[in-house]
DNA sequence: TGCGATTTAGTCGTGCTCGATATATACAGG
DNA sequence: CCTGTATATATCGAGCACGACTAAATCGCA
């Protein structure tokens, strides 16, 4: 018999469901960011926290934390160990206290050049068109929608 | 200026890459499973391996690591913490007293039909066309083999 | 046979991630 | 002004993931 009845050929076999895909998509992507990422001596959770700094500076740990969807309990520590490497500074704002303001230092700005060949490389490594490109992150983006609106509607 | 001189309209902004994308993504699916799996005791990684074996019992942990691509480092623990709630046993193997063959008990064997109802209920949740689904799946197949080959080659 | 190389798990330290919780600041209503 | 509530960040414990290393078993070949 079936292992269950799942629509369209899906089995419980990890290849072969997407939710597997994923994971392992991740992992790979992980792999590959790894050892670029290792010569400029972040991490790719730092280097994305980079990302989001390089763009707009002096974001707050709220922001990041929107933008990347990491809680501040995920953060917190993180922007910390990049603070002791001297990337970054984090100071309370001054017109509400509450929030944590972090601004690039020089060193900081200036990792945005050195690790500039980065995402060429990858995108290089991932051997897509462009157009499967442009597929692939519109569905994508819209299994994360769909995941957001489930969550908050309850998948029972 | 531009931030880098990247092919059809990427940027460094973390919402248009890729690599945010399959991050963001794999977040956003963890989420979604959290729930399902918290009610049967399960994380995500046990899930996996639980799937893995549901599939084929007496796995070596090498064979565990080859499927869900982990190393041992990760899954000792791992699996260690699932024989200590009862779902699997670790024996050596008494032909080649090197290899750790994890079985399932009769526990583990029954979370199978209490799990059955989380890969239908996830899948629903993704809101995806079964053609779509397909088109998905071959995409991130081919996105981690193009990965593969680019470790193997170097990057440069 | 015996010894070096390979294979297989396991250990250790570091870092990421979460949920639950704590603390401090800000805000709003009386 | 004071008090209760909401917001922002931080702390803690558990689990996952890796690389570097160790230990033990097996294999291969002289």
């Amino acid at each position: 018999m079936a292992d269950d009845n799942l629509p369209g050929g899906m089995s419980l076999r990890p290849e072969s469901m997407l939710c597997f895909d994923i994971y392992a998509t991740h992992h790979a992507i992980g792999q590959a960011y790894q050892p670029l990422l290792s010569e400029v001596g972040l991490t790719y959770p730092q280097y994305l926290v980079m990302i989001v700094l390089w763009d707009r500076d002096g974001q707050s740990v709220g922001d990041l934390g929107a933008r990347l969807d990491l809680a501040s309990s995920t953060l917190t520590p993180l922007i910390k160990r990049m603070e002791s490497q001297g990337l970054l500074e984090r100071k309370r704002d001054s017109s509400d206290e509450r929030k944590v303001r972090v601004t690039l230092t020089n060193a900081g700005r200036e990792l945005k050049q050195k690790a500039s060949h980065v995402p060429a490389c990858v995108a290089r490594a991932f051997g897509l068109s462009m157009e499967e490109f442009v597929q692939l992150h519109g569905m994508l983006g819209k299994l994360r929608a769909s995941l957001r609106n489930a969550r908050v509607t309850g998948t029972a």
